[in-house]
DNA sequence: TTGTATGCGTTATCAT
DNA sequence: ATGATAACGCATACAA
C-alpha cells in the first residue's frame, strides 16, 4: 500500500485527524486556512484519503462494473467508452468484466460483486442461461443494475435496448426490395433476447411480402470462424441463398470470406446486409449496408440510468424502465 | 451495500466471527465439518467477505488498473482482452481508465491509483507529456507498473513493446520495393516514442535505398478525422504521393476515404501499408497490408510481468526489462 | 473551529 | 479447534 495515513498527517500538522478528514470532506466546519494548510501539507507528503477505508466507513465504493460477453468487441468497446465517459463524470470508477458467453462467470461476477465491491452494474447479459433466478437470491440487497442489448426480460432493471425488430423488419424487407427471393437469417445460437427478436423481424417481413419461411434458411452459428465457415459455405453452395441477413457483425465478415473463397459476387449473386458497429463499414469490400447501433449512446445512457438509481432519482423505474433507441440502417453497395 | 456481515453470520451458526473468517481463509486450524456448516450457512445466508474490510485488513485489493489513451480502438480493446484473461486466472480485478491523450487525465488517475485502489498498473501513456516526472515523486511508494506500446523511456519498469523501427524499416522498404518513389509518413503528433520510432525507421529506409528525405512528406496529423481528411487531401493533390505508409490504422482509414473522394487508385495511383490491429484488414477495399502488432499477446505478456512484480518474482528486472515482441507483415493488395 | 472517541467488517495474534 | 481482541484508516457524533 502507497502513502502515508490521516494519522500521520495530523502529526505533521499538530492536528486531529478529524480536522484533516473534514480537509478532505465537508467544506463545513473548518477554516479555510487550515484547509488550505492541510491540503498543501497532503501534497507535499502524497496523502490520499485510503480508499478502502473510506469506503467501509461509508458503505460505498464510488465503483460501478460493467460485465460484457466480450471486450474485443465494437459493439461493446464502443459501449465501454460511452460508461466509462459517463462514470468519470461523476467521478465513479470502472470494474470491467468479461464472461465469454460463460453463464457461470457471469453468476460468479455477478456474486462476487456482491461483496461491496461495487454500488452497481451495467450488464449485457452471457446468452446462454437458461434461468437466472440467481438473481433474485440477493433479494432487496441485489446491486442496482441495467441491462443493455442482450437483457433477461424477466430481470425488472431498468434495459436500454435498440428496436431490433423494426430494423430487423426493415432489413429484411430491404433485401426484398432489392429482389431478394431466398433470404437467409444468420444467427448466434445463444443469443437470447437479441436473436429471438431479430429473427421475428426477419420471419414478419417475409410473410408480409408473401415469402414462404423456409426453417432451413434460419442459420445457427456459434462464435468461431472456424467452425462458422463451412456451416457458411454449405448453405451458400446448397441453399440458393441470393440474400443474407447477419444478426452479428462477425457473421457478415465470415460471409465476406465465404464468398471470396467461393467466388460469389456480392451484390451480384449474393446481397448482405448485417448488424454492425464497424466505423469503416463505408471502406469493405464491397462496403456493407448496416444496421447500426448507436453503441456508445446505449453506453453512456445505461450509466445515466444507474447513477439515476444510485442517487436516488430511479425509484420511479416504471418510467423508463425500457428504454428503446432507434437504430439506423446505412445503406451501402453489398444490397445494391 | 449488500449482504449480512461476519458477525451475523457468527450469531447465526453460535460460533465467533474468527471460525467464521477462518472458513473462508486457511484451511488450518478448523474442523473440516465447521468448515462445511459455515459454507452452507453463508451460502443461505447470502453471505460474502466484504472486500472493503478485507482490503483495508490485508493492505491489499486484488485489483489492478488499466490505463489506455481510448477505449473504442481495435488495439488496446485486443490488448485489454489479454490482460483481462490473465488478471481473472490470477483472481484479481480490473479497474479501467481511458486518458483520451490526455496527460493531466493520466495523472489525475495515476495519483488517485496511489490511495490503496490498485496493487499495480498497467499502462500506455497518454504521449502528450513531456515531462512526467511525476511518477518520481511517488518515490518508494510507487505502484508496481508495467507499460506497453506507448511507454515512457526513462521510467523504470518493465515495458513490452513491439520491434517498430524493424517493422517501419521493412514497411517502407516494401513500397520501395513495389516500385514507390515518393512516400509519405503519416503520424500523430502526439505519439511519443511509437512516432519518433517508427518514422526513424521510414527515414532509414528510404537512406538504404538512396531516396532524398523529404521532410514534407512527414505529415502530422491528430486523432480526428475531420481534421485529417484536408490534410491528406491536401498531401495527395499537392505532393506527388506514390506511397504511404501510416504509422497508425486510423490514418490509413481516412487516407482510403480521402482516395474514394478524390478518384485516386489503390494500388495503382497510390500503395499505402499501415500499422493496425484490424482483424478484417483482408475485407478491405482493397485489402490493407498491414503491420500486425500481437495486441493480445502484448496485454497478457503485460499482465503477466505485473504479477511477477506483485508476486515477487519480479525483483531482478534487469533481465525482462524491456521485452520486444515482432509485428508480422502482412502483404495484401493495398500494395500490390 | 477543532478534538476525542467509536465503529465500519475483517483477520491475525494470542489465548483457551 | 475455537474464541476474544486489537488493528487496518477513515469519518462522524459528540464534546469542548
Amino acid at each position: 500500500m502507497a502513502g502515508i495515513n490521516i494519522k500521520q498527517l495530523a502529526e505533521a500538522l499538530n492536528l486531529s485527524t478529524s480536522t484533516i478528514s473534514r480537509a478532505f470532506r465537508n467544506n463545513s466546519g473548518i477554516k479555510q486556512v487550515t484547509k488550505d494548510l492541510i491540503l498543501a501539507k497532503a501534497k507535499e507528503l502524497n496523502y490520499q484519503p485510503n480508499h478502502y477505508a473510506s469506503s467501509l466507513r461509508d458503505q460505498k465504493s464510488k465503483t460501478i462494473a460493467i460485465i460484457v460477453p466480450e471486450l474485443a468487441n465494437n459493439y461493446f468497446s464502443q459501449a465501454i467508452h460511452g460508461i466509462e465517459k459517463v462514470a468519470k463524470g461523476h467521478g465513479y470508477n470502472i470494474l470491467i468484466y468479461a464472461t465469454e458467453d460463460d453463464f457461470e462467470k457471469e453468476v460468479d461476477v455477478i456474486t462476487h460483486l456482491h461483496n461491496g465491491r461495487a454500488e452497481g452494474i451495467i450488464i449485457s447479459v452471457s446468452g446462454e442461461a437458461v434461468n437466472h433466478n440467481y438473481l433474485h437470491e440477493f433479494g432487496a440487497k441485489r446491486l442496482p443494475m441495467v441491462q443493455f442489448d442482450r437483457v433477461y426480460e424477466d430481470i425488472d432493471t431498468p434495459k436500454i435496448i435498440t428496436d431490433d425488430y423494426e430494423s430487423s423488419f426493415k432489413a429484411t424487407e430491404h433485401l426484398i426490395d432489392k429482389g431478394c427471393k431466398r433470404i437467409a437469417f444468420l444467427v448466434v445460437q445463444n443469443d437470447l433476447s437479441i436473436g429471438k427478436v431479430r429473427e421475428r423481424g426477419y420471419v414478419d417481413a417475409l410473410k408480409k411480402h408473401g415469402i414462404a419461411v423456409d426453417e432451413s434458411l434460419v442459420i445457427n452459428c456459434s462464435n468461431s470462424y472456424e467452425e462458422n465457415d463451412p456451416i457458411i459455405k454449405h448453405a451458400l453452395q446448397n441453399l440458393h441463398i441470393d440474400g443474407i441477413f447477419a444478426s452479428v457483425e462477425r457473421l457478415a465478415f465470415a460471409t465476406y470470406y465465404a464468398c471470396y473463397d467461393l467466388n460469389i459476387n456480392i451484390p451480384l449473386d449474393l446481397k448482405i446486409i448485417s448488424f454492425s458497429s464497424l466505423e469503416i463499414a463505408p471502406l469493405l469490400n464491397p462496403s456493407l449496408t448496416t444496421v447500426t447501433q448507436p453503441a456508445v449512446e446505449i453506453g453512456s445512457l445505461a450509466a445515466k440510468l444507474l447513477f439515476d438509481i444510485l442517487n436516488g432519482k430511479g425509484e420511479q423505474k416504471e418510467a423508463k424502465n425500457k428504454v428503446v433507441l432507434a437504430s439506423k440502417i446505412i445503406y451501402r453497395t453489398s444490397t445494391n
